[in-house]
DNA sequence: ATTATCTATAGATCTATAGATAATGC
DNA sequence: ATTATCTATAGATCTATAGATAATGC
């Protein structure tokens, strides 16, 4: 049941997709080849002439996500006036829809931890990931020197990750919104 | 090869030290049973003596670690002055050490990602051990009102747990301790 | 006699591959 | 003829259990 050049290509991306999907969801370790390529329409073995081996994929679908999400980040920034970006950032990112859908959420608050034992390229990936994030806050931090600015900045986005990461692991709704409300605040006042 | 009520104690109390360090290191689906008993120094069809199921042990452990966690924040706020307990919390918590050693450091920081797949049992413990800690940094926080401190205490507990999260996903020694020392420098400006 | 541990294995699951199938595209 | 996918399965690993073994403690 071959398919067309096209259509390989389409296929390969649709897992690619869903693989980034249920990575967020489930973790790396949580989810097998087997569930992706079912949830990507397509059968197990089919798998192996898309990707190397599992661990190629969550690079590849990891790289896809950084990406993805320096993009998002830059979309937010220009969407909003120069005076009022920082705010947009915060909103944006410290909402409850980040905390809630994993699946669709910010990478970095759903993959971290597993990353320090997934091999140099995940690492390098993320890496290049979280400074390409600094980088974008660095542009929109007040501050009266670039090294102030640099500073605030990588200390803002471990505020910003950890704050989704917690109000992930609290087991009330209410906890949850008061840590993102109480973190909104603070960044927003500084 | 039957041991005594106490030795039988004791190597329960081995698995659950053995079961801490290893989840931290390599995450609660990173780790197997068997692993956990060799490590321990006993078969792996013994492990069912001690405890219902490897979620069991996983609850067990995390409740141990958690409780830990918040005896040594408290030791270190009483082993300083008031003044200087707030800035001694932050060097022991935002410490090369921490970063580095993830089978004897912060259970928060290697574990809270794995918390919101693994059920109720497991959330509830974190979300303790997070108000937890939160109630601690409160008592250190300056601040015009309970609110504000409570407010400012529940940011910081994000920024600390975030930056170390971050801090080991990073591939560069370097820039570990660059973010370490940034978010080390802004709290403490505070 | 009781019970903590050990040996051995059942049963489930997961990654990866080999060979068959069938549609594409030169 | 080439090649993308599918079927089937090998091989490894993991949780959990059954039954045997041997030391404890009434």
């Amino acid at each position: 049941m071959r398919v067309s050049r096209e259509k390989f290509a389409e296929n390969r991306e649709k897992i690619l997709a869903v693989a980034g999907e249920l990575f967020r969801e489930k973790g790396f370790d949580g989810v097998g080849v087997a569930d992706i390529m079912k949830a990507a329409g397509l059968t197990h073995g089919g798998f192996y002439g898309h990707f190397e081996s599992k661990d190629d994929l969550a690079c590849e679908a990891s790289k896809a996500l950084v990406a993805r999400a320096q993009e998002r980040w830059q979309e937010v920034v220009e969407g909003a006036a120069p005076e009022a970006s920082r705010d947009a950032l915060l909103e944006h990112y410290l909402s409850h829809r980040n905390v809630v859908e994993h699946g669709t959420g910010c990478v970095f608050a759903a993959l971290t931890q597993e990353v320090s034992r997934y091999g140099p390229e995940m690492q390098s990936t993320f890496t290049n990931g979280l400074m390409g994030m600094a980088a974008i806050l660095e542009e929109i931090t007040p501050g009266e020197t670039r090294e102030e600015r640099r500073r605030k900045a990588l200390a803002d986005l471990s505020t910003m990750v950890g704050a989704v990461i917690l109000a992930r692991a609290l087991d009330t709704p209410a906890l949850s919104e008061e840590l993102l409300a109480a973190t909104r605040q603070e960044l927003a006042s500084r």
